[in-house]
Formats: C-alpha cells, sequence, structure tokens
DNA sequence: GAATAAGGTCCATATGGTGGACCCTTAGCG
DNA sequence: CGCTAAGGGTCCACCATATGGACCTTATTC
C-alpha cells in the first residue's frame, strides 16, 4: 500500500470498517454545513473512490447523508437516533444538567459542558445564563482542540503527563495551523497556571467546566 | 459463502463496513443491558470470528463498549456525542419539543415523540403529563415494530401502501414471535380506523404521534 | 463555448476479510 | 474436588473483497 504513510504498529483486522468509522468520525467534527468530498479524501489520506465507497456504506445506514443541493456529506438521521439511544447509558448529560444549571444560575453566565474525544474538546450541551451580554459563540457540537479554551483546558490538567504530551504533539499542526494564537508553549503555561490554582482560566472568559464522570 | 441465505439483490461494494453498521443498528436496539456475544452472532447471522473483529472495529472507535464484567456490547460514549453533534442538523427533538409539550399539558398525559426507524418505531422523547396514574411503560429509547401502539401505528398510516406491505412483511417474524397480540391482520385493521379516522387509536391507551418532520 | 474543476464510476490486482477449527476461561454438576 | 458444558476469544489458509489508478460525467468559470 503505496500511499498509506502512516506506520501502523498493530494491523487491525479490519482496515475498512476502521477506515469508515475514521470518515464519521471526520464528517461528525464537521459544523452543520458539511463536507464536500474533496475535503474528505483531503482530510481522510484516502482516495476517491475508497472514501466514496464507504461514504456509501455510510449512507446506506442512515449513519450519514448527502445533501442533494451541494453534495456535501453530513451525520444522518441514524447517527442522531443512535445518539438518543446510547443517551440511556451514558447519561451524563441529564446528571451534569443539574449542576449545569446551577452554576448558569448562580455565575448568571453561559455555562458549558464539554467532554474529551479523542483529541478534542467537544461542547455537549450551553446552559444560557442571564446575563444580558453573551457575545462569545461556543455552541453545542463545536470542537476545539484540548486546550484551547479553558474548559478544554480544564479537562487537559486533569489528565497524566504523557497523555498531555501525546495530545500537544498530536494536535501541534493544527494548533499552528488554525489556532495561531495558541502555541504549544503557550498552552504549556496556561496548563501550568491552571493545574496550580486548581481552575482553568482563559483570558477574555471564564469557562466552569463540569467533567461529569470525575 | 455458503453461510449466508440471504440473497442480497445488488452487492454493495464493502461488505464488512455493512455488516459492521449492521451490528451497530443490532446492538443499538437492544435495552441499556447489551447484548452478549452469542446473540449478536445469533441475531446478525454472522459468525464468530467475524462478528468479533468487526465489533472490535466498533470498540476501536468507540461507538461501542465492552462491559467489563457480563462481557456484554453495548453502545458506547462516542454514540452519544456522535448524537449530539447530528442534533444540530437533525434537530427536530427540539422543533417537536415546544407541541410535545403543549400536548402534554393540554391533555395531562404523557406525550410521546417517536420516528421510524427501519421496519420499527423509535421513542425519542417522553414528556410527562400531569395525571397522577402514569402506567404504561413506553420509555425513551424503547422500540417497537411498526404498527404496535399508537404512534407507532399513526406512521404506519401515513405511508404509502406498498411500503406498509413491505414493512408487514418483513415485520411478520417478530410480530408473531414476540407481540402474539399483535397479528398483521389486527394491524391492518387498526391501520385502516385509524386512516379514516384521521388518527390513531390504541385500546388500553391513547398516545399522540407527533411527527416532527411532517 | 471552451476550459477547469469537482463528483462519480470502472476494473484488474493483491490485500484484507472470511469462517472452520481450535483453545481458554468461567459456570454448573455428579 | 475433578469433570463436563457453554460461552468467549483466537489462529490461519484460502479466496472473495476492498483497493486505487485511470477514466468518464456533470456543474462552474471566463
Amino acid at each position: 500500500m503505496g500511499a498509506s504513510e502512516e506506520a501502523r504498529s498493530g494491523l487491525s483486522g479490519s482496515q475498512s470498517v476502521d477506515r469508515a468509522l475514521q470518515l464519521l468520525a471526520l464528517v461528525g467534527r464537521e459544523p452543520a454545513g458539511g463536507l464536500p468530498l474533496a475535503d474528505i479524501v483531503a482530510g481522510s489520506g484516502l482516495n476517491k473512490p475508497t472514501a466514496r465507497r464507504l461514504l456509501l456504506a455510510l449512507m446506506r445506514a442512515g449513519l450519514i447523508e448527502q445533501e442533494p443541493q451541494t453534495r456535501h456529506y453530513c451525520l444522518g438521521e441514524e447517527a442522531f437516533v443512535l445518539g438518543v439511544l446510547a443517551a440511556r447509558r451514558h447519561g451524563l448529560l441529564e446528571l451534569a444538567m443539574e449542576s449545569l444549571r446551577r452554576l448558569a444560575a448562580v455565575s448568571m453566565d453561559t455555562s458549558f459542558l464539554s467532554v474529551r474525544r479523542d483529541n478534542y474538546c467537544v461542547c455537549l450541551h450551553r446552559e444560557e445564563g442571564t446575563y444580558p451580554v453573551r457575545t462569545h459563540a461556543l455552541q453545542t457540537g463545536d470542537q476545539h482542540p484540548l486546550g484551547v479554551g479553558a474548559g478544554s483546558l480544564a479537562l487537559l490538567a486533569v489528565m497524566p503527563d504523557d497523555d498531555v504530551d501525546r495530545i500537544m504533539a498530536a494536535n501541534a499542526p493544527v494548533l499552528t495551523t488554525r489556532y495561531p494564537g495558541f502555541a504549544p508553549e503557550v498552552i504549556r503555561a496556561d496548563l501550568a497556571a491552571a493545574r496550580q490554582r486548581g481552575f482553568a482560566l482563559n483570558p477574555g472568559r471564564l469557562v466552569a467546566s463540569s467533567w461529569g464522570i470525575g
């Protein structure tokens, strides 16, 4: 396999499924607009026919849909239903909801529930505060690399050092490309500060992180 | 392929992915307890090593998790997250929520939001009513074949006849096996009645079906 | 209307997936 | 306490399946 520059340590045993699910995650990351085929090809490292075939399989299952107009690929209805089904087990949303609401009420500011997902931090829910000014735009479903944003930083802060190193290394390219203000050193400094203080602070805005499990 | 008794019309082009997603759906159907490997093997028609390999792939992606104690397979955290992400597009829950709440308030009874999923009907949400007696136990995530239950019946009623025929045929085995009270003829009669009346009624309980999209 | 680019498809090849047979671990029983 | 049974997990030779280069088709640009 000439095109694969990744030196996989242990072979998976079912490459195509892994790839398909990788595509699913890729599409999931993207905001609601959906992703054109070319971007998917670029983002996944696969080539066109392969990506397309896998996408077709995902579409057959309803996990992904293709916008007829733009031909963009986006998450399908089945993904939503599956999430609801999974929510029974992983009902952390319901669990965390209450403390989140309290938090929003006390602080009068908007509070967020975020979880780690791979090397990223996903906002699962936002509870609006009563304070009249609500500018910062972390919407439900938005994702940033771990360490970018206070909640995200807090998640990073409670992780073992080697994990932190691994994640930082993995995110380095993305950070330099899309988050010019968040050089690795900056995040490391923030991280140290957060650990010392016991909570994460982001100059410009404060976000309380509620880590449901912990 | 000797074991496959299903005469697939058009070949998919990516069998293994299809199978994996079939497994995902299978596990998703099941209530929170999870499914042992044997049941998955039986329910999918695959054989053990194949099923296991696909499950491993799904677990690698976090869509499925394996209960360490019981070794049962169940939906993973990633499935939940994916659902939240998909909710942005398919925010029918939010849309329908309001009318659902109104409905619950007016009727004082519990209202349900259900959607069709393949040949089944999934309850996505239940809005509790104020009426003191709340016995019937349709929980969020519960599934019944289309036609079983009022909401489910309503969904069936608005579908074209040939679709109805196809679904009834597909569900026939399950109906006879697990829903002795719901013979195909019974459902057909209920269906006719529902269409004539314009709404679906289930002797014993009344459930309003809110079909977000329609 | 030609040129460009993006989406989509075909098909020979060999890689990755398949499933029969086997082993290991845990639960039930004489 | 050792034996049997049942279920979960793994191995490996075979070949069916996924792969990706090349090609075609449809929208968009100038």
